[in-house]
DNA sequence: ATGAAAGCGCTAACAG
DNA sequence: CTGTTAGCGCTTTCAT
């Protein structure tokens, strides 16, 4: 079946009569009469080869079809320019631009992102940042401070730049880019006050396993007991992830066991724009009946209408200072652990009079 | 600095004084009182080893911190358990979910995703078809079915299997896994038409590098020639990504230039939110004066009102299917270039009449 | 600027 | 079930 090449056995050769081993770069050197650390260098920007040598050598690789092995460099130079990454959910776009910005930071210097989602659930973090760090990543940044025993263990003897984000963890593993929740919670509260209005309801933040939600409804509780004032009104949106469908089926049963509340803070701004379509559907008012707010600046929240009040915690600076971090740590620049916090910026927008 | 060891000279070591190696297999080995090769075997699920060794062995390894090395493994199995997948952006979330099919549906064999993101440009995708095939995935999924001349060369020279998606394109490089975007926008033109709207527009689909939109609206004027009906009615919508605030826009245009319109199909629902937003904004009353129609079935689609008529391609299917059939090609159990066709399913809801 | 030798940490192949 | 040997394809190191 594969006469030559035990390597190929039972590979897969697309339209091809014989398995052909793939080339290495002793195939390219006997083929460009260099040696192959010639080759080796030539496929480094930064190596010195002659411009002549180097031509020659990317013409013979280009004639042979040959694909430069990372596996083999990565096992002999020991970096695999890798960055793992964890983000509770890929189909978020608030942790997409978190990526995004990672993935921008990092690209310059040749890191390329390995991504796993945790679906919002602590153990599968755990599988998770156990399969990477088999990769043998150059850092690791995770999403929020809470993790397994093992989990944290793991990561703190990764012997890796450790890098938690979307929160200010009180017993941080290593560096932190992140910002407040409770506090952004609490920017809201007192918008809502500023503006008149008292009976204020907080929306979702009961999902098990998002901890930034919970930290939000933390910080909803702690201001409003501050301020004196109720701070019993906490509707259940359910399990993660909450997003519109849970946002509209929750401010139905707020408007049902509420209806006198003037104002109502969403976890989210997609359960915030599902509340809305249920106020609409019901005939209440928005803003004038009762005022509402969401976080994370969706784009659905400038669109809108009314558009949504709402808290920017410029999740794509994130993963832009995250990278900066990676990169400064890496190259020596750094060496103590940094926590970097975001100041996320509430914008006051039709949703809320 | 580092006294021992070179291979830590530079490497980050977290609060600790001295640069230790990490452990390898061969110290497990030691610690276990077994050979390298028994430590190997006991970090393998279906490997033949007795219980009490692989206790043993893992309890040695626990202690040690042990952490296996894929990049040892990788070199030396030729195997990396990555498959690669690109996507014109990590930000959506039809993609988003289609890599969400993928992953569940290759995890349980142990196979990992290594996610690049095109933004909709394939010189991008052609670099970055480059850097994943360094990393020698067992296979992999591309987002359409155009490709730069070298992307495609690459593709079909790698020898592993390559999955097609979202399309079904003429050439195939290999597997396809997708459906006919104009069929889909045609389906929708039928949809009006059944209604008695002959005036309808077309809106987005011009982006460059969004081949999937440039192929609905191709289906949009294709299908509105073939019933005779005008087909000249198309509203730019500006470059990709495109999304909410481009379909206000967009919207915004229509309403001025064609006021006569009756329906609007949009590339996208969220293009299609944008521009009922917009249509609330003027007071045009959707869909009595205006039908809209979007394509993604994206969350929002349902839970706007009036909920958009759109189309459900079936994302986390595709992902679902072109996993399955990687499994398969790996197996053995397929040996010929499959093309599995999806068929979308139109959702007619309350923005048509 | 180029080359020779050695070896990264694991596992295929072949014993026993 | 366990061990021995060799080597995956590159790059570090040290020459010249």
């Amino acid at each position: 079946m594969a006469p030559l090449g035990a390597r190929a056995c039972g590979r897969y050769r697309a339209g091809m009569s014989a398995a052909r081993k793939t080339p290495t770069m002793a195939d390219v050197a006997r083929l460009a009469g260099v040696s192959p650390m010639t080759v080796s260098r030539a496929f480094k920007a930064d190596a010195s080869v002659s411009a002549a040598t180097r031509a020659a050598i990317h013409h013979a690789a280009d004639e042979l079809g040959y694909v430069f092995d990372s596996t083999a460099s990565n096992l002999r130079s020991q970096r695999t320019d890798f960055v793992a990454v964890t983000v509770p959910s890929i189909n978020n776009a608030n942790f997409a631009e978190t990526v995004r910005g990672l993935s921008d930071g990092l690209k310059a210097r040749g890191l390329q992102i390995l991504l796993g989602a945790t679906e919002y659930n602590v153990e599968e973090e755990e599988r998770l940042i156990g399969q990477l760090l088999r990769r043998r990543p150059e850092a690791i940044v995770v999403t929020g401070g809470r993790h397994t025993p093992r989990g944290r263990r793991l990561l703190r003897n990764a012997a890796i730049p450790v890098i938690e984000t979307w929160d200010l963890p009180s017993q941080p593993i290593g560096h932190v880019v992140g910002f407040s929740n409770a506090d952004a919670a609490r920017d809201l509260v007192d918008h809502f006050i500023a503006r008149g209005m008292t009976r204020i309801a907080f929306v979702g933040g009961d999902a098990q396993g998002d901890d930034r939600g919970a930290d939000r409804r933390a910080g909803f509780v702690a201001a409003m007991g501050a301020r004196g004032l109720d701070a019993t009104r906490l509707i259940p949106a359910g399990e993660a992830p909450v997003s519109m469908r849970e946002g509209a089926r929750a401010m139905a049963r707020l408007l049902d066991a509420m209806p006198d509340c003037e104002a109502a803070i969403c976890v989210s701004d997609l359960v915030a724009f599902g509340a809305l379509s249920e106020c609409q559907r019901r005939g209440v008012a928005v803003p004038q009946r009762l005022s509402l707010a969401g976080f994370g600046d969706y784009e659905i929240a400038a669109v809108c209408a009314p558009s949504l009040t709402t808290v920017n915690p410029f999740p794509r600076e994130i993963g832009a200072r995250a990278a900066a971090l990676i990169l400064d740590v890496l190259d020596g620049t750094r060496r103590e652990p940094a926590t970097i916090v975001i100041a996320p910026k509430l914008l006051a927008r039709a949703s809320s009079r």
